[in-house]
DNA sequence: CCCCTAATTGACACTCGTTCTCATTTATGA
DNA sequence: TCATAAATGAGAACGAGTGTCAATTAGGGG
């Protein structure tokens, strides 16, 4: 199993601090709530993933969430993650971003839509809201006598902080 | 290697027939020129790749241009395909669409740059051109001092004829 | 509170798209 | 024509993600 930690042992230059849209804080309780609606039943693994999700930054790989789950869990498979964040992403409880070929980031599904403006240097995200561009890609459907149901809008360039070196 | 044909093995869906913005024919010679552009030798591999780029339908997988080239050239193997598009990508000659986790999906870089809005249902694929969202996304990359190289934008819907029946 | 059972888990083999390696062949500028 | 750097083909390797299966566990019914 030698690609358990390819992230940490590629030494993976470290991330800028994210621009987040703000997020509304959880209750303790939350999380099994969250578990019982989608009709899973409440384990110590789906607690912790849950937790790892929303304490620490956005935009995660499966395998960043493995390790943070895995340190605190020693016992915790990468399967069992993988399962219950795809579980999620299939009842949209979590959004699931991928950029390019890289590994799928996961974000817990924030309450404002949004969509992404990635640094194709550093991987840095960016979320952004523009209320402008929904209204004309709702044109754009209209024209083509399409009922848009939902979109991808992901921008790729280079952040400030690596053009200047 | 038993994963060469994985997509006709799988005996694919056949898709509707793509509405796309006009193309320009390419005449003979374009397609030395191009490889020629790119600072690329000719070869007859390169040759029949941008042949199957340019005659079939657009948004192929990679595995789809090998097949087509090997029925012509037996010898040819993939390696040269995923090389020879990967090096196009970068140049943008060629362009890559990934959505989910699919195989990247290429096209012949088109002279007018497009979006893409997918029926969910019958798998129609309407190409569509909007100055006005190319305009606001540049504005939301200049907001966050990003310089924008390039987007994802894929629309995705019901179309008229699925919605009623 | 205990049991039963179906859901869940962990280990790890496997899939498959893509990239790498390397010895051989080939395009092209001199 | 030749030298040489680029390109090729074969197949191994890579890495993200999924499948399998025996062992464990959540949680509803009694």
């Amino acid at each position: 199993m030698e690609h358990i930690l390819p992230n940490l042992a590629k030494g993976r230059a470290p991330l800028e601090p994210e621009k987040l849209i703000r997020r509304e804080p959880l209750e303790p309780g939350t999380f099994k709530r969250m578990i019982r609606k989608m009709g899973l039943k409440v384990t110590q693994q789906r607690l912790a993933i849950l937790e790892s999700l929303s304490a620490g930054r956005a935009h995660v790989t499966a395998q960043e969430v493995f390790e943070t789950v895995n340190a605190r869990y020693p016992e915790i498979g990468f399967a069992t993650v993988y399962r219950f964040l795809r579980k999620m992403a299939e009842q949209k409880m979590v959004t699931e971003v991928r950029m390019g070929g890289l590994p799928a980031r996961y974000e817990l599904t924030p309450r404002r839509h949004h969509d992404h403006l990635t640094c194709k240097l550093c991987g840095q995200i960016v979320e952004f809201e523009s209320p402008q561009i929904e209204a004309l890609q709702e044109q754009v459907a209209k024209e083509h006598n399409f009922r848009l149901t939902h979109h991808v809008l992901e921008l790729y360039g280079d952040c400030a902080r690596c053009r200047t070196g």
